[in-house]
DNA sequence: CCGGAATATACTGCAAGAGGAATATGGCGG
DNA sequence: CCGCCATATTCCTCTTGCAGTATATTCCGG
């Protein structure tokens, strides 16, 4: 993995929002669309550009898609995931997104992607 | 420092080079053009997208100028640049620039920038 | 004051990326 | 088989960034 490619991918706000909920453990889109609060083609596109250089791995339950980071991680991807969490702990906006992940977990509980 | 700009200025490999040789110290344009063996043009561009989001500092000497990380380095930049150093430390190209650092280094001193 | 060296700044062409609107796809329940 | 839901893709526009060529600036030595 090219570590060129791996900071273009950290470099868009919506991505890191979206690596830093998946460190949390796998979402689908729908819950993106729940804790970020953005449309759902944003959110669509940027998975798709994540998913493209493989920084997160995709898994189809029903009309569900399961996103996830890489089961293998490369170890270049998860110093810098490790470091983001670090420099955006006191970021409002992850701290917001962290507190709307914990407060929606019930609902996402059942969550329609395990349901399988 | 926003952590975004700080990706954005990450994502091109010339600036990563570059940053990566101002670990081990300042240096002028010149060294960077000996090492990265790169035009002027490219490397002073680079230079100025760097200093106009305040990742590196510049110092006047003479016809010279002086690159060098910022004094009071944001924790942001520094956790990142210590992920940086990590995570090339086998890549060819920022080896072949730290060795041919190394081997400029006796020509680069007494150095021009440091005659004042 | 003049020429040259080191560095910076237009200017241009081009490609990539971001956002939004609309549309397409693919699976599921009835 | 139909319609709906979740998600993806396409099309368009706008902006940013990179590279290169050429030109400007700034300082120094004579």
């Amino acid at each position: 993995m090219d570590i060129v490619q791996i900071y273009e991918c950290l470099c868009d706000r919506t991505r890191l929002r979206i690596l830093h909920l998946l460190a949390q453990g796998p979402l689908c889109v729908c819950h993106f669309q729940s804790v970020l609060r953005e449309p759902q083609v944003k959110i669509s596109k940027h998975l798709a550009y994540l998913r493209a250089r493989g920084m997160v791995e995709v898994e189809r339950r029903g009309t569900w898609m399961m996103y996830s980071l890489p089961a293998k991680t490369p170890p270049e991807l998860s110093a810098n995931l490790a470091c983001l969490q670090d420099c955006v702990r006191d970021e409002p906006v992850f701290r917001g997104d962290l507190a709307r992940l914990r407060k929606y977990a019930p609902t996402f509980d059942p969550c329609p992607c395990a349901k399988s």
